[in-house]
DNA sequence: CACCGTTACGGTATCCGTAAGGATT
DNA sequence: AATCCTTACGGATACCGTAACGGTG
């Protein structure tokens, strides 16, 4: 049994059993891979692929345990690499991110730029996506963490930890009646077309919650995937958006005007989102307390630790 | 890095620092594991051992965590070993359990012997120590699992699993005065020389308490290892002995007398210990639930996976 | 002097890549 | 016809064991 040999057989299986796929993933040879995963399979007496013909169709029920345990391997190795790097150059390596368009372009910024002055050879990788994919990246481990509003709690592979709250606010073009009436409430938004996030994303559900429990249903005339689409379209006097409050800047968005809306709607609360079992270097800890000075190092490894309950901001 | 590598560090460290020694356990020479530490070490950049001239002195801080991830990986792959046996001969293996004189003798006896009719291609093996020694064995990878009574809750690595109840009795010479009086009390036990366990051993300490509580002080003058001894000395006329309840047999010990004391101390929990994340194969399971029939397969694998409490029987 | 780790060296086995074969879609 | 896994084969590499060397208690 060979670390190389269960890498192999992890990649081919990530690759959808496509050995072929798998060799060029890992840049070398179909017939390597094919060799070796044999004399895995030898060695361990388990089959682990279903194979028709010559092809791989499915894994046995024996297989899947193997994979779960080669993963395991796998990953332990890989930490174990990092740990090295991290010994040796601690300031040095790769920080990947997977966030949503919203934290990306309003809210990590001024992290970002925190972090890279302290630590100035760390490349920074970002992933934009959904609340899913977002977590999918960091379950799989193309991403160290992510950052999301939602949808990021179900993996038990995850562990989640609370980072900042926020709510919406109303954005309408210059001079439009909703400006005149104070406060906001729903029954006057509902009287507009609204646009505002795709239903994947970012809190969209307790938009609908709150109209729903007033027995309001909103005309919404377009969903977005990120911000910058839907204020484009408020501007072009297509409708009020309904954005996160930090998506709106005064100064940037001068042809607009935000009303504030956060008493109409239940708070959404932002996370940060962990691989349990991934090694974790200084600065990936330091970028965590950037976003979220709550979240220290020594909070997120006891969380990591399984000892930490849920616990809220 | 290899899987190799990895193994020749563990067993460096496992065997002191002495690569010699730990060539000798892996059948290998020391060249070969001396060469393939540096290159483990160079490959991670991390100096593991710490070198006085030619000579292996300690583990560096970095090292630790090293070894700690090395262990963790070596350990994994014997699992994954293990699962493949398992798959491929599910009745065939190597059940190793470590536990003390008086389970040993009295109580595994019947269990091993219906153990051994359902699966007569298992090797069974027993290793025998006091309770710390028996923890050790299981959290070290030597056994399977322990059974013992105490002091086998210390180690984080390890999980028990409450298996039964038991008390003691005194056994005494036929003729004894304190076979008149019944029912036994403790005053009247102190009255005569006591043979009992040695204090590291099964609950040995509850016999103390009960005595301490009021205020009693008897005179122990003799502690042994194992239940024999002690009924040696008793029949020799040395003192009353007191044993565990199942280290007596009306049959065997036609040349003592038994008498009840389970209402003058504290009942002991014999308990299973588990090293966690070590693979289990069927028959593990079957024997632990031949040993103690609550805790079947499902039980002991919840238990494992953390989310059961501690429960009583 | 005995013990221990490192270096040097040679043989062997293993692993990898290329090329060709057979099966499936 | 294209894709894909397997088998076969040759070369390079890495690993392992023996032997010799250099420190250390």
């Amino acid at each position: 049994m060979t670390l190389q040999q269960l890498r192999y057989l992890c990649e081919v299986a990530k690759q959808g059993l496509n050995i072929s796929a798998a060799a060029a993933a890992l840049h070398t040879s179909q017939p390597g891979i094919s060799k070796q995963i044999r004399i895995l399979e030898d060695e361990l007496g388990v089959t682990v692929f279903v194979r028709s013909g010559k092809r791989l169709v499915g894994i046995t029920a024996e297989g899947k345990a193997v994979l779960a345990a080669a993963e395991r391997m796998v990953h332990e190795a890989d930490n174990l690499r990092s740990l090295g790097k991290e010994l040796r150059t601690p300031d040095e390596g790769i920080l990947t991110i997977a966030t949503t368009h919203t934290q990306a372009r309003y809210v990590l910024p001024p992290v970002v730029r925190k972090f890279s002055d302290r630590y100035p050879a760390v490349k920074l990788i970002l992933h934009q996506g959904n609340p899913e994919q977002v977590a999918d990246a960091v379950a799989s481990g193309n991403a160290d963490l992510a950052i999301a509003t939602e949808a990021v709690a179900a993996n038990p592979a995850l562990l989640t930890l609370p980072c900042y709250q926020w709510n919406r606010c109303a954005v309408v073009p210059p001079g439009h009646p909703l400006l005149g009436q104070a406060p906001l409430t729903l029954q006057a938004l509902s009287q507009y077309p609204l646009v505002t996030y795709d239903f994947s994303f970012t809190g969209r559900a307790k938009v609908n919650e709150a109209f729903a429990a007033l027995g309001l249903n909103p005309n919404v005339v377009l969903t977005a995937l990120d911000s910058d689409v839907i204020k484009t379209y408020v501007e072009l006097g297509l409708g009020v958006g309904v954005l996160a409050s930090m998506a709106y800047d005064p100064a940037r968005d001068a042809n607009l005007r935000a009303i504030d809306a956060s008493h109409l709607f239940q708070p959404s609360v932002t996370r940060v989102a962990l691989r349990r079992g991934h090694y974790l270097r200084a600065f990936h800890y330091h970028f965590i307390e950037l976003f979220a000075p709550q979240l220290t190092q020594s909070v997120v490894q006891s969380a990591l630790l399984g000892d930490a309950p849920d616990f809220v901001i």
